[in-house]
DNA sequence: GTGAAAGCGCTAACAG
DNA sequence: CTGTTAGCGCTTTCAC
């Protein structure tokens, strides 16, 4: 006797007392479906469906009788089954590949995450979320997610190392948004800050406080987001007729001590500025100024890249002047963009840019200035 | 016509180039389904479910045949349909309730947000995240995650605020873990690290030290993880025999900046000690003790408890001794319970407690002592 | 060992 | 407006 016909017969025993079925381990207590409601309802299975889909040709007397029932039950159509009769899930997936960083050391992906999530409720969506730290992580659960009947799109983090999976996702076909400006120029959807842009303001910034001599602090010379950021940098410096002074730049890894090392090096260059493509890199080179006995701003100037909330385990002593990327919107923009995407078709590509804007605060200078 | 009959037209016309279907938004390439592997492996549908499910009843050779085509077509099954036909959905949900912390400005979700996908990973599960900010969230989430199709089970995280929604979703009969003690003491399977275990372990060492006047920083009073690390200290200081100075116990919230605070007040009490529920508590408790000409451990000796890995952002300067609780492995344990749950039922229900361990660094003194 | 057949619970075309 | 009917693509008896 299949576990089917079990519960068809406990839905005819409805009527005895549930004593009388909870003996033994009855967990089969009869999930409902749209057939029982249709039955108690006194209509058919379509009209229930009609009414649970929010349909509008369902007469109103109808629509209340069924609802009072669902209502009374707690009836909630089964997912699989809507999925497989409807062919949509309405589930997207947050793939974070190898190598795009910790997901727990870095803040910037928890706030990522929680945009995305905060945009798959607005929608009613649901978030899958696939956290791969290796390639044999990649390779195990690309099935699972590019497989039909889980996902209806998917957004992919871009990084150097994760194009390898992006490339394989836009080929099985699935509706997808890269997080960020993927490196190899395939024709995809994506999403990204004005990165180049918004380094230029902070140069120009700069610039405009009578700095000569900017720095610039970069994070992996593969990824897009430096070579984006040192973009802005090239714009600035040009468009002022400053020569280009290639000794004034260095990349390192996206980290305090990163941004520690590399500026305790370009210190002998010095600079009166400097332009961190990160404000964990603008930490460490602000580490790395004090300990020269030098003082930011008065002789060091420095402007960062993030304004990410800090932890509550730090003190934020530090009030640096930064480009503010507001990242839990670009979150929910993303997941906006998807579901476009899945909607109405992922031809041709559509790319969004996410506006920053320039935080002044006290490690430019230029508030001292105003005085 | 419906899509499906396009789609068994195009199928049929699987000989003809590609180029004829490309002409315009042919989306509908054929998704292969059991049917047509069987087909082509010359067996019937049963036959290839069977190889796909690794059951050991087939034929070697006939084996080999529908494995090859598998291959050679790349097919994956429906994961929708088959949740459908075996009601099983192989994703188990994450629900972070509203008012359990902000979910990226502390560390400790997004590693254990790690943790639970990599359990997922392990065991080819789909992780799917519900981040809840508000109460409304909760309820229009709610259906979603209890539905059933969707979920085979859920991991929830406890908290004061949280544990309305735990109630509900016992009672939705899915299986469930909690993540920490609840505050209710329902019959619920859940897993938590040995707080009031470790955190007498951290005091007793602390008297062990020659330390009199221990003071406790606490978090919110109402939350389990609170009430357990207070009952460890309470142990400890009672075995000891030094009488009780409730002078020497503040709750707050757990923060840099709540710990600051605290210890400020707590400073007239004149302590040797302090045993901080958390590092976020101990770091602010060191700033103050600091700021007041103090010196830690000489003065006033520091324990906390988490050590958890710092942020990119910041330089850890302050080598704390604390309890040590593994995150990463608290997630992957977690999968682990609840897939047993899954499996094997739910009641009886099942607590889980991870260890933890003292890490004694600097601020404790016992290193200095030592030399 | 293997295939035929009966669902899983829902959507959607079609007829009325 | 509503009901009938035919699937969605898979698992799982049951018979051979």
């Amino acid at each position: 006797m299949t576990k089917a016909k079990i519960v068809r017969i406990i839905k005819i025993l409805g009527a005895l007392p549930v004593s009388c079925l909870t003996m033994h381990k009855v967990r089969l207590v009869a999930d409902l479906t749209l057939e029982d409601i249709a039955k108690k309802a006194g209509v058919s299975r379509s009209t229930v469906s009609r009414v649970v889909n929010r349909q509008p040709d369902v007469r109103d007397s109808v629509r209340e009788r069924v609802l009072a029932v669902i209502e009374e039950t707690g009836f909630h159509p089964n997912a699989a089954a809507r999925t497989l009769a409807s062919q949509r899930s309405f589930t997207i997936g947050l793939v974070l590949p190898k190598g795009v960083g910790a997901f727990f050391s870095d803040p910037y992906f928890p706030i990522l995450t929680q945009g995305i999530a905060q945009g798959c409720n607005q929608n009613d969506f649901t978030l899958g979320l696939f956290i791969l730290d290796s390639s044999e992580d990649e390779d195990r659960t690309f099935p699972r997610i590019s497989r039909k009947g889980l996902l209806d799109g998917i957004l992919v983090q871009a990084g150097s190392n994760g194009d390898g999976l992006i490339e394989r996702l836009v080929r099985a076909d699935i509706p997808c948004v890269i997080l960020g400006r993927p490196m190899n120029p395939v024709d995809v959807n994506y999403i990204d800050v004005e990165n180049r842009k918004s380094s230029r303001l902070a140069v120009d910034h700069l610039l405009s406080l009578g700095k000569k001599r900017i720095a610039i602090l970069l994070g992996p010379v593969l990824s897009t987001v430096s070579m984006d950021r040192k973009s802005g940098y090239l714009d600035a410096i040009s468009a002022s007729g400053i020569p280009l002074d290639e000794s004034l730049m260095i990349s390192t890894e996206f980290s305090e001590t990163g941004g520690y090392l590399s500026m305790k090096k370009i210190l002998a260059q010095q600079p009166d500025a400097v332009f961190a493509a990160s404000d964990a890199l603008a930490y460490g080179a602000i580490r790395a100024i004090r300990e020269e006995g030098l003082s930011v701003p008065e002789d060091i100037a420095v402007v960062g890249f993030d304004d990410l909330p800090v932890s509550p385990h730090t003190t934020k002593e530090i009030h640096l002047t930064t480009i503010h990327q507001p990242v839990l919107e670009f979150g929910i923009k993303a997941v906006e963009l998807l579901i476009d995407r899945i909607e109405n078709g992922c031809v041709p590509a559509k790319q969004v840019v996410v506006e920053t804007q320039l935080v002044v605060r006290d490690t430019c200078g230029s508030r001292i200035k105003e005085i």
